[in-house]
DNA sequence: CAACGTATACTGACTAGTGAGTGTACGCAA
DNA sequence: TTGCGTACACTCACTAGTCAGTATACGTTG
């Protein structure tokens, strides 16, 4: 029955992201994430070659959803790019409040494993990245920013380093800096073409 | 003699501080660390109560040596405000590309001791942080611009963003990118300031 | 349709090695 | 001779991964 082996499969993954995500790939056991699953750690070993799989499939099971809730947040938005931008750090920080939070699962995961270069949870967390980024600059875009691509990377700039402050100091109000940041970023430009375009 | 004890503590964080950095703290044991300072485990215990405060010397060393580098990059640049921070940022480039580098040591330790909310490294961490934000907003300040504080932390998140960037992609023009991102932000008030005052 | 073979999904007990931290003895300087 | 700094040898808990074996479902064949 294949069902019920994707069934388990997906229980391992689900109890992997819970700890690993909560304290850490290096912190968490394969014994732990086995308990938590509710079964043995033999059963986890049949269904993932290695731990080193298993934190790959962590982080690839987290891909898809993140992109959808933050671009979520942003389609949500009402108002200018701007405004957009605000309401998405607004987002950030009210998750960043949460007791819960533990920051970017893939900033960390990337921290944690900057020692094996090749590590495929370090691609997946890559990849994950460039996709933000290209979502970013897709809108931006669209909605007749000039240099989408390079506003993007900057978004996404002060994105990554809200996740590290708020971290680092415990406070979400750096997610709202780093919005009014953004803000700036998408505003200034044209106010700055225009300036250009009068001298 | 407490000279020596001094030197052997010394000789003992060195050899902390380069293999916590290079490798991570949970990957690098205790006797890894004796091994790499050229004495026992047992000597280091003498010297330090437990790991936990190995780790938090570790930090407590890059903390004012890191300041002194970063403010020195600014200070020696020339030009305005705006080029002083494209300088800054050029350098952290610059050190992205040497093959031993593996990101900010601080945000790191940050992201693998999330777990142990008051361990002394985590508020050394964010004090490194916060004295680095300060010495921004001090110097942005003496330049006259607007809202200082609030640029310094804006441009600490794209300095954090961009080491995490860097450590995502291996890609160090990433710190190039913030340096546009923090010259826009410190030369866009006053463009947006005279228009506001045309209005 | 009953007996059999086989793949699936699982388990408890184990190995070999590593982790932080310690008890105790010994040399050497003041 | 006191006590500081160092070393050896150790404990005990934990870690990734493995061995050998089992229950169940299911398609095939006599």
């Amino acid at each position: 029955m294949p069902k019920n082996a994707a069934i388990t499969r997906n229980r391992i993954v689900a109890a992997a992201s819970k700890l690993f995500y909560g304290h850490g790939i290096r912190a968490v056991s394969v014994d732990d994430v086995a308990a938590r699953a509710g079964l043995t750690k033999r059963t986890l070993y049949y269904h993932f070659r290695s731990k080193d799989d298993l934190i790959a499939a962590y982080l690839a099971a987290r891909d898809e959803p993140t992109i959808v809730i933050v671009m979520g947040w942003m389609d949500a938005a009402k108002g200018t790019l701007a405004d957009k931008l605000e309401a998405v750090f607004a987002q950030m920080a009210r998750l960043g409040r949460h007791p819960k939070w533990r920051g970017c699962g893939f900033l960390r995961t990337a921290a944690e494993l900057v020692t094996t270069p090749g590590h495929p949870a370090l691609k997946a967390g890559a990849a994950h990245k460039k996709k933000l980024e290209a979502e970013f600059a897709g809108r931006f875009a669209q909605a007749g920013l000039d240099a989408p691509e390079m506003r993007a990377r900057q978004v996404m700039l002060l994105f990554d380093g809200a996740f590290s402050a708020m971290l680092t100091h415990r406070d979400a109000s750096y997610a709202e800096a780093a919005g009014q940041a953004a803000m700036d970023l998408v505003r200034g430009e044209k106010v700055r073409v225009v300036a250009k375009r009068r001298a």
